[in-house]
RNA sequence: GCCGAGGUAGCUCAGCUGGUUAGAGCGCAUGAUUCAUAAUCAUGAGGUCGGCGGUUCAAGCCCGCCUCUCGGUACCA
């Protein structure tokens, strides 16, 4: 295996439109983090790299909603990100942010290297622009009526209500939603990068030259190149964000996926001049850690722009985690459906560690992970508790008690005390072969058999029987624990930094330092330590039934919400309304439309004729179940063509809160082709 | 539909290029113990390794089909 000098360790820059919440930690933060503590504890030469993510449609519509500035929005989530990450105890070297004047200055220098250098591709599309405005609209400025569930609201890039991705153009009545005008077409130009030029280049260098990256990871690599990869725009029309550093190019800024991860570079240069010996020397090892959602931006894109400029190294490994959910669902900023960081610190006053040693205990390494409160308290109570203060505790109390707080001297080892000493270094040894491997969960686990190990040591050696009839016994195991718990103080840094800084100084030891690991002599003998007092607290039941009352009230808000009925669409006249034929049929045949999830091809008849519909109700109805119910249909919608087929009209269905769709059926049988009006 | 990841004890997960009676932690049961925040230590119960079929002397691991979960992608008049 290659050596490097230098580590970079980079972490996804969270978008600065909302706090950060234990999926974040548990994806990203808390395992860069204890990877990075461990390589600095043993001296290596290792940054570790953080920053907002600032630009972007969503914050400036935040802004808009809230009636401040983008920049407001920004400073306001920032401070609490940076806040929070710090009183958590992320180690970062830096802490950045992409609206820094360093920042626009590297995107801009970035940019402005590959436009010269002809790696970019440049083309005119039409998109919406807003007269009265002045402005192009990004999609997400654009809000209408959405084609699949006709509801209000749906965005130029996705319906909300519906969860469908589409595009700008497919929505019904668009408006703008800066002046609330109907959008015009208007032809824009905009730079892409040719993903698919490099393609060759990143097939040969992950498929062939990464087989060592995580399944997931690899996995979703290769199905994104067998896909083939496209041109991908980076500049939009925005008036948020790095403007795009050419002439002519008023009102276009890089688009955010471009500039946000040369914020790693940016945070660099603002923390060292030395910034290039981390980004530009193949002695350096450059490391990101990332949610699943971010693979392909990390492994495909932005090697692909690294490449493209020439001049930098390229990630050596991207140990990307899965999800964490909460409770058996999905976290979710916009449903309020997690645990904040910022909260936690407050309910949690100095339980840094607990929270770090759960997430990384059930980190979502290989599959998605589920949290809940009550296997946050087990852990704590069973684990942090019971295995390692308790181990502590005794030991200390022990040697207070016997010796007045003095390292008593090692005498004869019996066989047991030298297989007992051995095991330390063993399981030293492990907890370092899973870090190096970013098995942070195995890791954990290891680092907790030494306090196994030192809780086995006391009940097989029972020195408060031997004090009695062997006293000239006891000095040897009293060690023989202090220098297990010693041990324990620099092998669970990386993992519980807060506590094992409280044990160094219960110890008297000083700074912990890597090599001393798997040392039996850490305390000298006479060496004195202090009083002992609980490393951990038990968490009663209480404290947890706080969290889940919380969880149940926004259970009953979400729910609230979408019991609320969607306002009323703006006002049609009868004239208007008396255009859309609607009638009555029955449906004849239906069945799956090959090689798709949601269609259903039926045939109905109309009264007027007998005709084919697509419609996109297969995750809801069985093609058998449905044959011979009258439903409402538009028929002289006009016909279009679906996965080859012609579909002519539409079959009206009613949504319920929770996405189920229903047929609109007269309330009794009534005749095929009878109008409804 | 297609692509990717996953489905192993009640829970959370290990299981290397296929090789003896499938492992760990937590939980549970029984016993021991009291230095310790009733914490600890020992022993034990508990699994047709998602299902069916195949290859092999031998399959949790390889192949085929099916099924469920998560993600991506297509599609929704």
């Amino acid at each position: 295996m290659k050596q490097f000098k230098r580590t970079l360790v980079t972490t996804a820059l969270p978008y600065a439109n909302g706090p950060v919440h234990i999926g974040h930690l548990a994806g990203v933060y808390v395992p860069a983090d204890i990877y990075v503590r461990y390589l600095r504890l043993k001296g290596k030469d290792v940054l570790l790299i953080g920053g907002s993510d600032e630009h972007g449609v969503p914050i400036t519509l935040k802004a808009r909603k809230e009636g401040i500035t983008p920049q407001d929005v920004v400073d306001k989530y920032h401070r609490i990100i940076e806040d929070s990450f710090r009183d958590f105890g992320i180690s970062f070297d830096v802490y950045s942010r992409t609206s820094r004047k360093i920042h626009y200055e590297t995107a801009s220098q970035f940019f402005r290297t590959l436009y010269d250098k002809g790696e970019f591709i440049e083309k005119e599309s039409e998109q919406y622009y807003d007269d009265e405005a002045k402005q192009f609209l990004a999609d997400r400025y654009i809000t209408g009526t959405c084609p699949h569930c006709g509801k209000d609201g749906a965005y130029g890039d996705q319906c909300e209500s519906c969860g469908t991705s589409l595009n700008a153009t497919d929505l019904i009545n668009p408006k703008s939603t800066i002046s609330g005008s109907t959008p015009v077409m208007k032809s824009t130009k905009h730079w892409y990068l040719p993903l698919d030029k490099h393609e060759p280049f990143l097939r040969q260098w992950i498929l062939e030259g990464h087989k060592e990256w995580k399944s997931n990871v690899y996995g979703q690599c290769k199905s994104w190149l067998d896909l083939g990869l496209q041109p991908r725009a980076v500049s939009r029309d925005l008036d948020w964000g790095v403007p795009v550093p050419v002439d002519g190019a008023d009102g276009k800024v890089l688009y955010v996926w471009f500039d946000a991860p040369i914020g790693y570079i940016s945070a660099t240069r603002e923390l060292t001049p030395d910034w290039e010996k981390y980004w530009k020397d193949d002695e350096c090892r450059l490391l990101h850690f990332i949610g699943k959602d971010n693979i392909v931006f990390h492994c495909i894109v932005f090697p692909a722009m690294l490449k493209a400029e020439g001049s930098y190294i390229l990630p050596e490994n991207v140990p990307a985690n899965e999800f964490l959910n909460l409770e058996g669902d999905k976290i979710s900023t916009s449903r309020n459906w997690a645990v904040w960081l910022h909260e936690y610190l407050i309910d949690f006053k100095d339980k840094q560690d607990v929270l770090r040693y759960v997430l990384t205990a059930n980190a979502p390494e290989t599959k998605d992970n589920d949290f809940t409160w009550k296997d946050f308290q087990a852990r704590n109570n069973n684990e942090l508790v019971a295995i390692y203060g308790n181990f502590v505790n005794r030991s200390m109390v022990l040697t207070q008690k016997y010796y007045d707080g003095k390292v008593p001297a090692l005498g004869t080892l019996t066989d047991f005390d030298k297989e007992t000493l051995d095991s330390i270094g063993a399981i030293v040894k492990s907890t370092e072969e899973a870090l190096e491997n970013f098995k942070f969960r195995e890791a954990i686990k290891e680092a907790m058999n030494l306090a196994r190990l030192g809780n086995k040591y006391l009940a097989d050696t029972e020195p408060w029987k031997l004090i009695k009839t062997d006293p000239d016994r006891v000095p040897t195991i009293m060690n023989i624990a202090l220098q297990i718990t010693a041990n324990l103080a620099i092998l669970t840094e990386p993992f519980l930094p807060f506590s094992a800084q409280k044990l160094r100084n219960m110890l008297n030891m000083g700074e912990a330092n890597w090599k001393l690991c798997g040392n039996k002599e850490i305390l000298m003998t006479g060496h004195t330590i202090n009083e002992p007092s609980l490393l951990f607290d038990k968490i009663e039941d209480d404290a947890i039934q706080i969290q889940l009352n919380r969880l149940e009230q926004t259970k009953l808000a979400n729910q609230a919400e979408t019991k609320t009925a969607a306002p009323a669409k703006a006002n049609v006249s009868y004239d208007e309304f008396s255009t859309m034929d609607i009638r009555i049929g029955t449906i004849l045949e239906a069945e799956k439309v090959a090689k798709t999830k949601k269609l259903l091809k039926l045939k109905i008849d109309t009264g007027i004729d007998q005709r084919t519909v697509v419609s996109g109700i297969a995750e809801y109805f069985q093609p058998e179940e449905i044959i011979g119910q009258q439903v409402s249909i538009l028929v002289n919608l006009a016909p279009r063509n679906i996965k080859g087929i012609d579909s002519q009209g539409m079959i009206l269905m009613a949504e319920d809160a929770d996405g189920k769709l229903v047929f609109v059926t007269p309330s009794s049988k009534v005749k095929n082709g009878s109008e409804v009006k």
